[in-house]
DNA sequence: GCTGGGTGTGAACAGTGTTCACTTTCTAAA
DNA sequence: TTTAGAAAGTGAACACTGTTCACACCCAGC
């Protein structure tokens, strides 16, 4: 799209990497409304004029094409997440903005978000046992895990988040937290608002605040001891 | 299965249902090993003996059929949560129950649970507006959840939990929660275990534990005022 | 100009869910 | 008991899917 013209390629090179662009642009823009359902080779042959055959030329598979969507939108994720981390906050609003973003992230690409999710399946049942942080430190889902570890320890320093707390547990659990809530809110259609009293509507914005206090809330110290042993002990 | 053998249905209709549930049975085998992707209509057929066709006439579609799993599993998951709230604990060690046992459920049966809350997707878009809370109250679902206010409600009454928090706004709140991490256990093989020192390995048990212990955290009063009323003030 | 490798294509293969006309089988009424 | 009709079961087909492969093409380098 806005790649920096490379000179060193040949104009060869240059026209291949223009066909793959389009096909991939074609397949950010079905799979952005339909997701990965609605995403065929067929289709996507049809959509840039092309024969079916021919997108195995680009792409090994179609998984490797999906794939690529992924790791594109894991990009966009991050540097939203991170954007939030750089302004000049106070700490506590600087967590909640975070957060707050992996949310709106989500909703706001459903298809992308789920299948960036759904792709180490049950499938691959046992995994390799040994290096599963050193790759995962690697990857992009690895980062942006880094950055709340990091945001985890800011708030054990200053004092504003229990230090008894292993920090990088404690950014598994807020992780976990947030991707359950983008999980509900993109499956359960009115998952927010559903409430037993209709007095008042509560929209996504609305819920998503009061989540994200509560895993602000699970953070901070002061709490009786027996119960904050307990949690703290794994 | 281990049904009452109904006297009042006929031969044939008896003959139908064991047939059905022929089917059924085969397909919550396959399910449970290979999930949907692995359950095709032509193998259970030929598993069952029969012709492919022939399964349309006890199960309108595919997606019938696995309809009624996902239903299945859903009993199954209430039964277990209900259970260890009935058990006679302290509410401490109930809450944590009940929560750890909506975990071991949905990571002893991957497939199904993902089945489960995959079945709304975001493919029906704009949702009906209005009897929302009506019609999830009665399904399955909103049972469970109905569950888990009274819990909090209770947690409330005696103290132990932050009453100025909204009961029902808290409940789908470690809803989301406990979902994530569900969702990390079964999509990211080596989530729990995945840790920057390898001094010591982290079980699934052992951070589910953690976990709920950060959820029961995040309910509890005593909190700094400040920080308590932007986290109970939706 | 020729040659070779990358590019593009149509046909085909092995799947999928689903439908439909058809036969068989069994049930219930005459 | 015979018979009409509903239910059960079937094979072939349709419209899809991802993927492969032999073939034609075109364009760069010799």
């Amino acid at each position: 799209m806005s790649q920096p013209l490379d000179l060193e390629t040949s104009p060869a090179e240059r026209r291949r990497q223009k066909v793959r662009g389009a096909i991939l642009e074609a397949a950010e823009r079905v799979f952005s409304v339909e997701g990965e359902a609605g995403l065929s080779i067929r289709r996507l042959a049809e959509e840039i004029d092309y024969s079916p055959s021919a997108l195995y030329k680009y792409f090994g598979s179609k998984e490797e094409l999906v794939d690529e969507l992924k790791e594109a939108f894991f990009g966009r994720l991050m540097e939203s997440v991170d954007r939030a981390v750089l302004e000049t906050l106070s700490f506590d609003q600087r967590v909640r903005r975070c957060f707050t973003r992996y949310i709106e992230v989500a909703v706001e690409r459903p298809h992308h978000y789920l299948a960036a999710f759904s792709s180490l399946g049950p499938a691959d049942a046992d995994h390799p046992p040994g290096n599963d942080w050193c790759v995962f430190q690697e990857s992009k889902k690895g980062q942006a895990f880094g950055t709340v570890v990091a945001l985890v320890q800011e708030g054990q320093e200053t004092g504003v988040f229990d230090s008894r707390l292993d920090p990088f547990l404690a950014a598994k659990s807020l992780w976990a937290s947030m991707h359950g809530l983008a999980q509900l809110l993109i499956h359960l259609p009115g998952f927010s608002a559903m409430m037993p009293d209709r007095s008042r509507d509560i929209s996504i914005k609305e819920f998503t605040a009061f989540h994200v206090g509560m895993m602000v809330r699970s953070l901070q110290p002061g709490l009786p001891a027996q119960v904050a042993s307990e949690c703290a002990d794994v």
